[in-house]
RNA sequence: GGGAGUUUAGCUCAGUCGGUUCAGAGCAUCUGCCUUACAAGCAGAGGGCCACUGGUUCGAAUCCAGUAACUCCCA
């Protein structure tokens, strides 16, 4: 067989894609087996593939890859979801592109192009996945409003409308005065900007000559004043109790109210108050019972009630009244101040806090029963520190804002009638007979006279459903996949949204099924560069994932990701890592090519050597499963690769390889042949989650199969007894070995030229000569010889206490052997003192556990022996 | 301002129940090798005040208290 020298990934990774699909492997259907399900945390439908989807959807694939292996019914569920801002934000953008403004569409109109835009555009990250070898059941693919999943998310806003957990209210929302919608907290990106801290003195009213001074970075809202405060604890202020001042320029009459809020040591103590225009204000607004006066128009322009400036822009009305304020004799000081101000991501102007009427749904029964389940391990987080995180935000809960001024999602079932009373129902129809019903003083209502509500529906109010509703279960709530799949077993996602998202599922899951959603939650690292800084497409620090897969192989990208990616904790990501997974493909590629590359003679018996190789190497093969199986057990998914790396890497290429291997242009024997090709089977299974474009390559390589015999859904390898003997034995041997090639480093002696052992055992103790041969072999020994008496010109080296002797031509360096010697005799001695102290001790000898006790005497004697030989050792040399 | 987390080798991280001279892994670095599977490789080596201070204990990287620095979340 013609196996190039180079692993080309670019010739596996579709064929074996496109053969799983073909089959049907990744496809599940509710049976008798043991379900194993994830849900894919939905990828907004505009989005392309990032680094952190790439870690993200590798965790995920090795999961279900390795449940399907272990004979599971594995379903890994695909979707999107409708990203209502950044998708609505995208197709105005396409839509200007072509000349088309917005504001000229009807809705219905819009929505046209919305969906054509989906169509066409959406899902490009979906087809990146299967690149990276996403074994997701693609027929079950669902996106968050595909009609079944659309109505779920009505049905659910009017289940809880009846059950009085949503209400309407006023909240100050993040404006954006360019875009002309509200947006959520995580599109306002607060910088750090120098600007001024102006300090305005106002007069108290009927008062001669008495002012307060407030102190203030935004001028031009004093025209919303209608307080204001001090901090009832700042004696400064007390002669001002009850008393009102006038707002400069309008002469205003407000109140001067007292509240803790203040901080006493900023600016001058005394807080002017605007509640239609900061958060904080609102709040104190609230408290206050203060009127509320909203000065801006939705343009960031002034409006009537501002009395000034009327129609004139926020920024230019700055300039404006900081001059009419210091003409008219308010202005006190100016100062320099560097302070946080809020930009929209999208349009970078500045962000108004802006007082709305907005949905929303209620928490606090909902977040009880679901703090339970966390803190109970109902649900077990990985890793556990985040259970902490969880309390906190659910304790202190706040209501959920569901409603956006946007187009693109669900539409708030709310229906306004000319009674100005409302109706909750699924259609206009619907309304207009219940709105007949309930009001019947309504007469003549036509369904134009129902109004629906014109906002849609947080996209984070159709992902909470995401594990029930993908499988219909809102709507269908008895039907056979939701019975089968739910709860899913594992769900892995980033820690930013463990309240959006994880949380808010969880309180889904318990309201509609009565059920927890998912068994383990895993959260991820966030992909950083090298700097530390987050990759994202907007830096331009991301290095492309689809390019990536092309130069290392999507195998080789997967492993690099996961080199380092602990759960929970950042990802530093580096370049290299790909390239070192890349690197470890060729590896086993190679081994491959070593092994393929014999000739079977099956005359031949096989040699002793190759029957020990092979059995050490099946017990530590079982000691590492057990040790990858536990990793996986606990979520530890790059422990797991690097135990399965080294297990490749070390023990099998580096270690038995080179045991078995026939001398050159030799064959091998059939037994040790075939206990190879099956100890490769079961490295490439155990590597298969990890790798599975290589591992399926190989395993059709390894062997002639049926074509259904595919390693993807082959049996995870079983664990057998682990021969601790042989290990032990090996780790003996390995010392040896180690030692030689020391010797050989140390003195040049090339691998080429032969040597001789001589080998004094000491302690009576007996040769174990199960290791011998292939010491011999690995060693490049000519001769392999117990002694009992010392050999002289020798060079010489100690493993545990037997003494190995190799005799040169050339004459030994006495001096540099006896030092060598020494320096060993010191370390060991110095042990040997340390557990000497350690015994000497009564209080130690009493109170610590008898086998800990053991375990030290144990050192003691085999310090003590080593001591001996060392001593002799040099003795001899010397004498 | 409130809360949480982190701090171990140049980098990224393990270190379970406190118990081996326990201080470890991978990468990076250095040295020697194109040794017939692999230079995308092989064989070796060096490298650490376990953030700091104190306490508990026969014994502390590990438990407790305090300090410092960094990160995140909330306001």
């Amino acid at each position: 067989m013609q196996i190039p020298s180079k692993y080309d990934p670019s010739l596996t990774e579709d064929k074996w894609y496109q053969c799983w699909m073909d089959k049907g492997f990744f496809r599940s259907q509710p049976d008798h087996r043991e379900p194993f399900c994830i849900v894919i945390p939905p990828p907004n439908v505009t989005g392309v593939l990032h680094m952190g989807h790439i870690l993200n959807n590798t965790l995920q694939d090795v999961l279900i890859r390795r449940a399907r292996m272990q004979g599971k019914n594995a379903l890994w569920l695909p979707g999107t979801d409708h990203a209502s801002i950044a998708t609505e934000a995208k197709v105005v953008a396409h839509l200007k592109d072509k000349g088309i403004d917005k504001k000229n569409l009807s809705r219905s109109e819009f929505l046209e192009h919305a969906w054509e835009w989906k169509e066409k555009h959406g899902g490009i990250i979906l087809e990146q996945l299967k690149k990276l070898g996403a074994s997701c059941d693609w027929e079950r693919t669902r996106f968050t409003m595909d009609e079944s999943m659309y109505e779920s998310v009505i049905d659910v806003f009017i289940d809880l409308y009846n059950k009085g957990l949503i209400y309407r209210g006023v909240r100050m929302v993040n404006w954006d005065p360019a875009a002309l919608t509200a947006l959520s907290d995580e599109e306002v990106v607060y910088q750090e900007e120098d600007s001024k801290l102006y300090y305005v003195r106002y007069q108290v009213e009927n008062e001669n000559d008495q002012w307060v001074t407030i102190a203030t970075t935004r001028p031009e809202t004093i025209l919303g004043d209608t307080a204001v405060c001090v901090n009832p604890n700042d004696k400064r202020f007390v002669s001002l109790s009850g008393k009102r001042v006038l707002v400069p320029l309008i002469n205003r009459s407000v109140p001067i109210i007292q509240d803790e809020y203040v901080d006493m040591e900023f600016g001058t103590g005394c807080l002017k108050i605007t509640p239609a225009h900061d958060i904080n204000d609102y709040e104190i607004g609230i408290r206050h019972k203060l009127d509320t006066i909203d000065i801006f128009n939705d343009n960031g322009t002034l409006n009537e009630a501002a009395q000034l400036y009327v129609g004139e822009d926020r920024d230019d009305v700055r300039r404006k009244i900081v001059k009419d304020l210091e003409a008219a004799g308010n202005l006190v000081k100016v100062e320099d101040y560097q302070n946080k101000v809020g930009y929209s991501e999208r349009t970078h102007v500045a962000i108004e806090p802006k007082l709305s009427l907005q949905w929303f749904l209620k928490m606090a029964e909902l977040a009880g029963p679901a703090l339970d389940v966390v803190m109970d391990d109902t649900i077990a987080f990985h890793p556990k520190k985040f259970k902490n995180t969880y309390r906190h935000w659910m304790e202190n809960v706040r209501d959920w804002c569901i409603s956006r001024q946007l187009w693109w999602g669900q539409r708030i079932p709310v229906y306004y009638l000319p009674n100005r009373e409302m109706v909750v129902a699924k259609s206009a129809k619907e309304a207009l007979q219940k709105a007949r019903a309930q009001y019947p003083e309504l007469v003549n209502l036509t369904i134009e006279d129902v109004k629906q509500d014109e906002d849609v529906l947080d996209t984070w109010f159709s992902s909470w459903l995401w594990p029930i509703s993908v499988f219909d279960g809102i709507r269908h709530p008895d039907n056979a996949d939701i019975k089968y799949y739910y709860p899913t077993n594992d769900l892995i996602t980033a820690p930013e949204i463990l309240f959006f998202w994880v949380a808010r599922m969880i309180m889904a899951g318990l309201e509609y099924r009565g059920e927890i959603p998912f068994k383990n939650v895993y959260l991820t690292g966030i992909v950083r560069d090298k700097q530390g800084r987050k990759m994202s497409k907007s830096l331009g620090n991301s290095p492309d994932p689809v390019e990536m897969m092309k130069q290392y192989g999507a195998d080789g990208t997967r492993v690099g990701m996961l080199f380092t990616s602990p759960a929970g904790n950042d990802l530093p990501f580096d370049i290299s890592l790909c390239e070192q997974g890349r690197n470890f493909s060729n590896k086993i590629w190679n081994a491959l090519r070593l092994v393929k590359g014999w000739e079977i003679d099956s005359n031949l018996p096989q040699p002793e050597n190759s029957a020990v190789a092979a059995d050490w190497f099946e017990a530590q093969f079982n000691d590492a499963l057990k040790i990858i199986d536990e990793h996986y057990d606990k979520y530890r998914i790059s422990d797991a690769l690097m135990a399965t790396y080294k297990l490749v890497w070390d023990d099998f290429c580096s270690w038995y390889l080179e045991m078995i291997k026939p001398a050159y242009q030799q064959p091998v024997d059939a037994v040790t042949y075939a206990r190879t090709i099956a100890i490769f089977e079961n490295l490439m299974k155990v590597l298969h989650p990890f790798m599975p474009f290589l591992t399926e390559e190989i395993w059709h390589l390894l062997a002639d199969r049926d074509a259904n015999d595919c390693i993807i859904v082959a049996p995870w390898p079983e664990r057998q007894r682990i021969h601790h003997k042989i290990l032990e034995q090996f780790d003996f041997a390995k010392e040896v070995v180690n030692a030689a090639r020391n010797v050989r480093a140390a003195r040049n002696i090339p691998q080429k030229e032969a040597l001789d052992f001589y080998i004094k055992k000491n302690l009576d103790q007996q040769p174990d000569t199960t290791f011998d041969g292939l010491i011999a072999k690995l060693c490049n020994l000519r001769k392999l010889e117990y002694v009992d008496e010392k050999v002289d010109n020798a060079l010489s080296f100690v493993v545990r206490s037997t003494e190995f002797y190799i005799p040169l031509t050339e004459t030994v360096d006495v001096e540099a052997e006896i030092k060598k010697l020494r320096d060993e005799l010191t370390y060991t001695q110095g042990f040997h003192n340390s557990v000497m102290k350690k015994l000497a001790n009564e209080r130690f000898v009493n109170n610590a556990p008898e086998a800990v006790v053991v375990s030290e005497r144990k050192k003691l004697s085999d310090a003590e022996n080593k001591i001996k030989v060392i001593t002799d050792q040099i003795a001899a040399l010397q004498g």
